[in-house]
RNA sequence: GCCGCGGUGGCUCAGUCGGUAGAGCGGCUCCUUGGUAAGGAGCAGGUCGAGGGUUCGAUUCCCUCCCGCGGCUCCA
């Protein structure tokens, strides 16, 4: 029909070169005809820097660039189109399912369903469906329709009906059909199923269903694609090492801590595990004393009425344990604000005072719902190493800012990769709307200052302040959050807490709640996965390993154990029982750093033998040069033994 | 807390279509005295998560609870 076949236009490629085409051509065959190579790994394309499918249509002059997967934008791509493939097994299987939305995530992707729950067997089914959707290399194809026609196909679907809600008034819904299957979508989608060699379901379960929809049952079913199977292969390989490092595992194995049936979610922090917990103390004060911290110790227990003040009473209780004592309730403590409160308010304070910087490690209790209970970095009991700063308004952007130093330096330390987020006023909250703006305005100017590249999270805030958070990732790649910086300008209130100023009147100190490192109890089991179970030399529970060859060489080893204890090492030494080779292998998956053999070449020539973790082989050395050499690690903190 | 899945020696797992259980590792003992990731032999160790029900008989089938795992919600 169309005059526009005469009609060429302009198409401007990647590489500042351009080519002129008829109009109509599809994105897919004008990338062929641009550049071959690149259209093979194509998944879609990049139209004026929108993804669209290669089928589109071009029908006037712009930039067109190829979206593989090795885009973050196609790889959601994939993601998508993978989604529906599911989605199309699973309204095969169960008619009655009704398909919600199936995003592309970080790791992959979910299609929630409003249906009956999902079991082993579904799975089954669903499995072999998608594999047939593969392999019959299915087209996704788009097709716009009216608002009215869109109405009618979803008629049975209220979800769906509700999205189609939200499309601006005039402009066409897309939807794109996968062999028996149609979703309303945005898209742009994969040309065909061929492209989800890699497909491959993680797991489902039961989710929240949505308050307008009470008693009825949501499923949510997650997984992960990949545009061919040995990519999969490799993604599941690298996820099974993950998942050998979870701290869970590492942790009783490694004799660190354990948790028992009689009491989930308390840990229990074995004589190794609290040498590491020591250690991190000692690493944190170290910061407090240059910092001008004072340390603190207050109750665990504190009446109701002090958090009828604080506003725990209120807004927390439901997390707290709770227990009354000659008709007085009583609450074990979720957090340490209370006991710092009362501490500044023990007598007059003075502007001279200020900033006046309160820590305490004090083990906090918090009753998490059961399901949440995640090991060491869900715990129903931890430590926090926590700090109440009371400054005056002015004195805030310099505390925040040198907390930020200090927590790039530990994160630095620990080479943990970490992301920042500054979460705003929730629902729930203290205080005036006026005093949170303040402060998410101080914040926000903190952070924007510093240069580092944060998100914001609205409504995420704490009840009595807006919050900087840093988050860290665990092996599988869940963000944890760790350190946190609140704003508070309620607490004090609440209190009564006031200082007089350089101007004789009365004032109202704002507190800032920090920790860096978050808990020992969470900021030790991502390090531990992170470190796959290999701490470093100075936070090693164990740092040496003396083995004698045989059992000619024990008084030359109980001299050597002696000495290097002496100077602050570290050291087991096993006997002679076992042959080297077995004892050097229990001392490997012991995650011992050093190895040190003595035999009688050793004792002839007054050195040591040193295997060291992650280097090849091993070296003869004087004793003293070994102690020297841990010692230096462990002073400049070294990550690497 | 919600949904799904699971629970067999310290650990990892096999097994019993209902007739009270096996292995490897680890532990202990003995032999071996060895040169950089598992030397050999023997022994000990389990009321099969707990309680109730069905049954002549339950670790096995059913119910409830506890604990664990994966998500949801929530959080240091």
């Amino acid at each position: 029909m169309t005059p526009d076949e005469a009609t060429r236009i302009r198409v401007r490629w990647p590489d500042g070169s351009s080519s002129d085409v008829p109009a109509g051509t599809t994105a897919g065959v004008a990338l062929r005809g641009w550049n071959p190579e690149k259209a093979r790994t194509a998944l879609a394309a990049l139209l004026e820097g929108q993804a669209v499918d290669l089928a589109r249509p071009l029908t006037r002059d712009g930039a067109l660039a190829p979206l593989a997967f090795s885009d973050p934008a196609g790889r959601e791509v994939l993601q998508h189109s993978a989604a529906h493939v599911v989605a199309k097994a699973i309204t095969e299987l169960v008619p009655s399912a009704l398909p919600t939305v199936g995003p592309p995530t970080e790791e992959g992707f979910y299609y929630d369903f409003e249906m009956r729950p999902l079991t082993a067997e579904d799975l089954q089914q669903i499995e072999v469906r998608i594999r047939e959707t593969v392999q019959r290399k299915e087209k996704f194809e788009r097709v716009e329709v009216s608002k009215d026609e869109a109405n009618r196909l979803f008629r049975s679907n209220p979800h769906k009906l509700r999205y189609i809600s939200e499309v601006p008034e005039g402009e066409p819904v897309s939807i794109y059909r996968t062999g028996s299957f149609t979703d309303l979508c945005r898209g742009p989608h994969v040309p065909d199923a061929g492209w989800l060699q890699g497909l491959h379901i993680l797991g489902f379960s039961a989710i929240a269903p949505e308050a307008s929809e009470p008693g009825s049952t949501f499923q949510r079913i997650r997984g992960v694609a990949f545009p061919t199977r040995a990519e999969l292969d490799a993604y599941l390989k690298q996820r099974a090492e993950a998942e050998a490092r979870d701290h869970r595992v590492l942790g009783p194995r490694l004799e660190l801590f354990a948790f028992s049936e009689e009491i989930p979610g308390f840990p229990f922090w074995h004589p190794k595990g609290m040498i590491v917990v020591r250690q991190l103390e000692a690493f944190v004060r170290e910061h407090l004393a240059e910092a001008g911290y004072s340390e603190i110790r207050t109750p665990l227990l504190f009446p109701r009425t002090v958090y009828e003040t604080s506003g725990h009473w209120e807004h927390y209780r439901e997390n707290m344990f709770l227990t009354t004592v000659e008709d007085r309730e009583f609450g074990i403590k979720p957090m340490n604000c209370p006991g710092a409160m009362l501490t500044f308010r023990t007598r007059s304070r003075s502007y001279r005072e200020l900033p006046m910087r309160l820590a305490e490690f004090a083990p906090l209790h918090r009753l998490e719902a059961s399901g949440t209970i995640h090991g060491l970095t869900r715990a129903r009991e931890f430590v926090q190493d926590d700090a109440h700063l009371f400054v005056s308004e002015d004195q805030i952007p310099a505390e925040i800012q040198t907390l930020f130093d200090w927590i790039k330096r530990a994160m630095g330390t620990f080479r943990l990769e970490w992301t920042c987020e500054l979460s705003t006023r929730p629902e729930k909250f203290m205080g005036t709307i006026e005093a949170w703006d303040r402060a998410e305005a101080t914040l926000k100017t903190v952070l924007d200052a510093s240069g580092a590249a944060y998100k914001v999270s609205p409504g995420e805030g704490a009840f009595y302040g807006p919050k900087i958070d840093i988050h860290i990732r665990d092996s599988l790649g869940r963000s944890w959050q760790c350190g946190t910086i609140q704003l508070d300008f309620q607490i004090p209130t609440r209190f009564g807490l006031q200082y007089q100023g350089a101007d004789g009147a009365l004032h109202t100190p704002v507190v800032i709640h920090r920790v860096i490192l978050g808990s020992w109890e969470r900021f030790f089991g991502v390090l531990l996965e992170h470190c796959a179970g290999w701490l470093p030399p100075w936070l090693a529970p164990v740092q040496v390993r003396v083995l004698p060859v045989t059992e000619r060489q024990i008084p030359r080893v109980n001299e050597l154990v002696q000495t290097w204890r002496g100077a602050g090492l570290r050291v087991e030494f096993t006997d002679s029982q076992d042959t080297l080779s077995k004892r050097i292998r229990e001392a490997e998956v012991s995650h011992i750093p050093y190895i040190v053999v003595v035999g009688d070449q050793e004792v002839a020539a007054q050195t040591v033998a040193l295997r060291t973790h992650g280097q090849k082989g091993q070296r003869s050395l004087p004793p003293d040069d070994f102690v020297a050499l841990v010692r230096a690690k462990v002073a400049a903190r070294e990550y690497d033994p």
